[in-house]
DNA sequence: TTTACTAAACAAACTAGTTGGTACAAATAT
DNA sequence: ATATTTGTACCAACTAGTTTGTTTAGTAAA
């Protein structure tokens, strides 16, 4: 829905408790009362705002989990062109991305436990499909060196998330892949890739 | 300062827009008063609340790379060591810790140019000071992966800031730690350690 | 006598949310 | 086939409460 999507640039820049409802009526040019006809409260707004969110996430998860199908059999490669594919998204960038599940977590005190579990939610579906993904990589080529699967797969967001943030404080988009390019590369040092 | 202290907490849960000035007088049990005698207004205060802040920051790590010269014969154990400090520091928490950098550029909006500086100044003192370490542990072990110092120097701190969001969306504070390590293992198949 | 406050009242601006209405299309009744 | 009702989507103006910041008059101590 616009008005969801416009918010959340909104949100992005002000933080959730810093975004006023009238600047949101300004930016989607609709009406006090329009906005209280589709939302009960500003954190019903929240709520579908990080639903919305969410959403296309999980969805983007999916389509590159499918995109990335036809190298099944080859685990590792497999695993390797999902990663590349991320790469390549945040190499075409020209302004940092900013995430919402991380600008929700650095005011929780403004959000329903209902809200925040979607985040938490999210990030364990993450974990989830990397795991699958390390999974079949390590049957493939049984590393040399040990690791832990979900937390190897909590690394892939943790990259993601520090490196947007990383990104932001230095105005540099790039740094975003480039980060992401260290843990490929870490998986092949794992995976002894040559 | 106790105010700037109890104050960092207000905002690590509310956001800075979501805290409001009457919050932070009961935390702190000041008056009004005495707010507006210390601070010219709250965008004065959220300009100390980083500096204090930054201040704290880099001071952890100089003192870190002070207790860490002991190595200076071995550039890669210091390496090491500097980072195994930080395992062990963040092994110690039972909340999940909340960085006031991530905060700030999560509603970049309500700060000004030059509390946004501090932010950048300080996320490259910690490049410089990784990039002087790494640099030195490459010239002891000629590494055969091939990595640019910086964005190496870089990935400390996106691991670091990406862990703590992980660690408050799952509310578990052992992740930042466990995500410190996976660093330090990549670190150790760079510069093939073991 | 300056510094560091306290207590309380106050004002101007802002903010979330309400109210009472309109426009219009689809469903239902006559 | 026409009239009436119903529901959806919206608007403009208003209200109640909050928020930042000021002011004033006074206290305690170094």
């Amino acid at each position: 829905m616009k008005i969801l999507e416009m918010t959340t640039q909104l949100v992005l820049e002000n933080g959730f408790a810093g975004t006023t409802i009238d600047q949101i009526l300004a930016k989607t040019q609709i009406t006090k009362g329009a906005f209280f006809y589709h939302f009960k409260s500003k954190s019903d707004l929240a709520y579908y705002l990080m639903r919305h969110f969410a959403d296309s996430d999980m969805s983007v998860m999916n389509r590159v989990l499918a995109d990335t199908q036809g190298h099944e059999r080859n685990a590792l490669e497999r695993l390797i062109a999902f990663v590349d594919w991320f790469v390549a998204e945040f190499e075409g960038l020209n302004e940092p991305y900013m995430c919402l599940y991380a600008s929700y977590l650095y005011e929780p005190e403004q959000f329903s436990d209902d809200t925040k579990q979607i985040v938490a939610d999210s990030i364990l579906l993450w974990r989830k499909e990397l795991e699958e993904l390390l999974e079949g990589a390590k049957k493939q080529v049984p590393s040399h060196v040990e690791f832990d699967l979900a937390s190897l797969a909590d690394h892939f967001t943790v990259i993601m998330e520090g490196a947007f943030i990383v990104s932001k404080a230095l105005n540099d988009p790039s740094l975003t892949a480039q980060h992401l390019l260290h843990y490929k590369k870490y998986l092949e040092l794992i995976f002894r890739v040559k």
